[in-house]
DNA sequence: CGCCGAATTGACACGGTTCAATTGAGGTGG
DNA sequence: CCACCTCAATTGAACCGTGTCAATTCGGCG
């Protein structure tokens, strides 16, 4: 998982493929829904790689109020606590997941003599994060319900076809209409509202944890929705 | 400017400040307001400094929303053209500005044994800006028009005094009212309402390109404003 | 003095929220 | 194997924060 994730980033050679998959087949951490993996001060200092299920940064206002910064998904690092330990941001998952240790990876990556792919792949993976932490912006300030939804939903395909995760159009879903809210800036009730009229429309369905996308083209057109590209040479 | 924004982030040597220094003596290159500083496909290779002016990261949809991603202020860098040449993302002016080329620095950031204090702080600033990023997500999810407005002023005098530039509460503020309402997601018209509810209640004056903030305790208490802060080692 | 962009104002419309049930689906124990 | 529990999904109705439209006023500048 961890080598096809970086693999679609830069080219890797044979040794850095070798090694990523050593990692990943590394002992496996498992986390229930709902626990807390980085944050609030907690003991999680390690750089480390989700083999599977989902995850997200997270914000919590005082009266409850939640934000959901970025989704983690298979594939994704999970950022260690150095980063936001005091900014008052969290590390949850989603659903159950299984984390492997990274920091081998992190290593590597600082060492672009011996190990150029993974150092491509981990600079081109935050350039994308910072892509899609721009995409979320935008699409929480500017776009209303229909487009957001839309939006997020080509982010995913588009995630998941890195890892080779779709097929025809069709990727695992796993969240709840509330965590989509917390994700979009919405309230249960509009989200619930507004998928409906997507699947009436017969643009997409999303049922037993998996989301189809029937009509690609409109849902682009609605969110505009534009692919993290980057020029093939450094 | 360039020495006190990296200063404020991690210690230099002698030898660092007098780098930075250098730097921003150099060439300085002008430019107007709502100019292109880079995206667009144009020629804006360079890693740039900027010594005075404001400028932002903006995305515009096709029938012509506009959204600042992020703000760009005095001692912050112009980030190069490659991370988002091609993810339809662009910086512009919002006044005339001022900006030095930046590219020594980069190159001094990148030997981390010659220049320990840079290549620090050039990470933190990163990290800065990652924390502000996910900020402006949940200001823009789940904050109401005035708790936006609130945290976005709490979040400019946290930025300027880093750079000395805040006198009591005070601090330089050119935006134009629809270039807040394209910050925090809302319309001009209400941005103008919002104002003048916190100029009623005393807790901010903004005239004549200033920003003063009299009641910080009740900003701060609104907009959950949280400083990203760092443990002193690394 | 006159111009032009920015700020301000009022009236109205609407997207999205809130509140309060109700229905549905998966899991568990008796 | 059914009764029950719980959490997620769904629905309806009322409400309100914010947007839209269309003037009007203000302020800096040539």
């Amino acid at each position: 998982m961890i080598a096809r994730r970086l693999g679609a980033l830069a080219t890797l050679n044979d040794a850095e493929i070798a090694l990523l998959t050593r990692v990943g087949a590394g002992p496996v951490t498992v986390h229930s829904v709902k626990a807390i993996l980085a944050g609030h001060g907690g003991d999680h200092q390690l750089y480390r790689y989700i083999l599977s299920g989902w995850a997200a940064i997270v914000r919590e206002l005082k009266d409850g109020r939640r934000q959901l910064i970025q989704l983690l998904l298979p594939g994704d690092c999970i950022p260690s606590n150095e980063v936001f330990r005091y900014d008052g941001h969290v590390v949850h998952s989603l659903t159950t997941m299984q984390v492997v240790d990274g920091s081998q990876v992190r290593i590597a990556a600082r060492d672009p003599a011996r190990h150029p792919g993974i150092a491509a792949a981990i600079e081109r993976a935050a350039q994308q994060d910072r892509s899609f932490l721009n995409m979320q912006i935008t699409r929480l300030g500017r776009q209303n319900a229909h487009e957001r939804m839309a939006h997020l939903f080509m982010e995913l395909l588009y995630r998941f076809r890195l890892v080779d995760m779709a097929e025809d159009n069709r990727i695992p879903f796993p969240l709840t209409q509330e965590a989509i809210a917390d994700l979009l800036g919405l309230s249960v009730v509009h989200v619930n509202r507004t998928l409906q009229v997507l699947r009436r429309d017969n643009q997409v369905s999303l049922r037993q944890g998996y989301l189809e996308i029937h009509d690609l083209p409109a849902l682009q057109a609605l969110s505009e929705f534009r692919e993290p590209v980057w020029p093939d040479a450094t």
